[in-house]
RNA sequence: UGGGGUGUCGCCAAGCUGGUAAGGCACCGGAUUCUGGUUCCGGCAUCCGGGGGUUCGAAUCCUCCCACCCCAGCCA
């Protein structure tokens, strides 16, 4: 059957697989592809289809081929195939030296159009787009014969080469397949197979001004690569019977096509279309706006690759229409990032603290622990002194029941350092807390006391001289509703408080030097990775994900 | 009677050669813990869109019905 190291669930896709296999089919051969329109930025979405493929190709020791679907050069460009693959390369998939564009093929398609015209089985139409829709019928209506479609071989050949050659202006004619236009599948009323589009191709320039169509350019890559499962969206089941025809009337390699259902997440849009007006609208900053479920965004956000896979592996693969809860991509997140990512200090909404029994001008080193899910990641000095910052929600006047960090007159530890007694509220003239006041029980240090007193909570802090000053952005999601489209348009449900910019904060000194990408986690708080925007003399993080908080639940009730 | 699909726990999803409902996320307990994090233990569908039928026995077979999704680009 296949490798039993590797154990992801079961699916449909792999059932056929161990079939064709157990009859033999495709000699033993397992090859798919990913097939991108360079057209956008790769999002979560693809990486599900990415993820099939390249694990499929892999799990049976098979080859996926990265084919770049570009026979439509009005919408695609360079830019894209350049960030398709990179993100495809970062999600840490390899195509090896099999990287392929449909427009590689130009010429065998238009080859295998002249056999389609010999044999008699397609046609140069021309009615104008107009007129074709009106001869197609509708849903429940059959549609109506071209008074083209009887035209004899020698003048398809003529007209088809002209059109090739430039010589009729741009939709003024289409080549198309004599199939049946009676039936019920739309898709099969003798469709368009080229059309004349004078643009200008990002690899082929000006060399063509006739261009395939999806339908007839994609199963003929698929059969010249020798693709033997192609896998697809499910809005293409439709589509299947002409994937055959085409492949059953050119009489070459017969690649299968399987579809299977796309990603939906909730709180999150995955449609090229509507992630470009997100962009041109401004309401993010761009393709790699962290908020957005592109790939490049999620990696500036900090979501590793790994995660991304994991999370991919555990929604399964089934036919049936889904949206994915958010949640279980988080956890993917942090599961991965618990595992990995250094621990740190930071405070993100700072509180003075002087610790007044504490000398003026003292320090001290306190070791802390780099990451307790790994011991090989070690340990590091953490300077502590008189006036440190902790968390402002970590310190309450009137604490409720449950509510066990700081207050007046109570003990806590400061993580790795000491127990502090706050002693007094400090507030201004606006009755606002500006600082507190209190003692250290030097006994306590490294973060016990040596009576076994024991304390709560554990706080996080940073020594305010030794803080490096942070931006922190931290992100919330992107729509205020599960489903985004709710109410008709996402603009609506486009949540105000996605970002919020923290100028205010306060991280320990061994962040010093961290390069962009960098993802720590701040205890307590989440993870945050260092964003590219940051420089020399101002560290920016983007919050990649909060931690559980089981205290936020409790207030809540 | 246009055509093509899908309906199993709040969200994904196994199961499909009939034998009496996996797992994950979420959620709810409880234990451990110098992160109210992690980890650990326990709970969470007598029921598989609905009705009928076949059978000793059906989520799995038959049948009727219902709901939802996709298709009328010279886009992919």
């Amino acid at each position: 059957m296949s490798d039993p190291e590797i154990k992801t669930p079961s699916n449909f896709i792999k059932q056929i697989i161990d079939e064709d296999l157990k009859q033999g089919k495709n000699e033993g051969r397992v090859h798919t592809r990913f097939p991108p329109e360079p057209n956008g930025y790769l999002h979560i979405g693809h990486a599900k289809s990415i993820c099939l493929n390249f694990g499929i190709a892999a799990r049976y020791n098979g080859a996926c081929n990265l084919r770049f679907d570009d026979t439509n050069p009005e919408k695609e460009e360079q830019e894209y195939v350049d960030s398709i693959k990179k993100d495809v390369r970062w999600l840490g998939f390899s195509w090896d030296e099999r990287e392929y564009f449909a427009s590689d093929y130009f010429d065998k398609f238009y080859e295998f159009a002249i056999k389609l015209i010999e044999d008699g089985k397609a046609f140069v139409c021309d009615l104008d787009a107009g007129q074709m829709r009106e001869y197609r019928g509708t849903l429940k209506e059959p549609g109506t014969e071209s008074p083209f479609k009887n035209r004899s071989v020698a003048e398809n050949l003529d007209l088809f080469t002209r059109m090739k050659n430039g010589e009729f202006p741009d939709g003024s004619k289409t080549l198309r397949a004599k199939i049946d236009m009676s039936s019920g599948n739309i898709n099969m009323r003798d469709p368009v197979i080229y059309r004349i589009q004078r643009a200008s191709h990002h690899r082929t320039g000006d060399a063509w001004c006739i261009y395939p169509m999806y339908d007839y350019a994609h199963c003929v890559s698929d059969s010249l690569e020798g693709i033997t499962h192609s896998l697809c969206t499910l809005e293409f089941e439709d589509h299947r019977p002409l994937y055959d025809w085409y492949l059953d009337q050119l009489e070459i390699y017969h690649s299968r096509q399987y579809e299977f259902a796309r990603l939906n997440l909730s709180y999150t849009m995955v449609s090229k279309r509507k992630l470009l007006l997100l962009v041109k609208e401004g309401h993010v900053s761009g393709w790699d706006d962290p908020r957005m479920p592109t790939l490049s965004g999620l990696r500036r956000r900090g979501y590793p690759p790994e995660a991304i896979i994991d999370f991919c592996e555990r929604i399964g693969l089934a036919k049936a229409d889904s949206t994915v809860d958010i949640a279980m991509l988080e956890f993917s997140v942090r599961d991965f990032l618990n595992r990995h990512a250094l621990r740190v200090m930071g405070v993100i909404n700072p509180l003075k603290v002087v610790i007044t029994n504490y000398p003026e001008n003292a320090m001290d080193e306190l070791d802390a622990i780099n990451n307790p899910e790994n011991p090989d990641a070690g340990t590091r000095k953490v300077p502590f002194s008189r006036e440190l910052y902790i968390e402002r929600d970590d310190f309450m006047e009137e604490p409720p029941k449950k509510f066990f960090r700081l207050a007046p007159g109570r003990e806590v530890r400061l993580r790795y350092a000491f127990f502090i007694t706050c002693n007094e509220a400090v507030k201004d003239e606006m009755g606002n807390i500006t600082e507190l006041r209190c003692t250290y029980d030097p006994e306590t240090r490294g973060g016990d006391a040596p009576d076994g007193r024991k304390v709560k909570a554990t706080l996080h802090w940073v020594s305010a001289q030794h803080a490096v000053k942070a931006e922190i952005r931290r992100y919330e999601h992107l729509f205020t509703k599960e489903n985004p489209e709710e109410g008709g348009d996402f603009q609506s449900n486009i949540n105000p408080d996605s970002l919020t910019v923290l100028n205010e904060c306060f991280i320990e000194p061994s962040i010093k030097g961290s390069s962009s990408g960098q993802t720590y986690q701040f205890e307590r708080l989440g993870y945050f990775c260092v964003d590219p925007d940051s420089a020399a003399e101002k560290i920016v993080f983007n919050r990649t994900v909060t931690l559980k908080d089981t205290w936020k639940k409790i207030q809540q009730k």
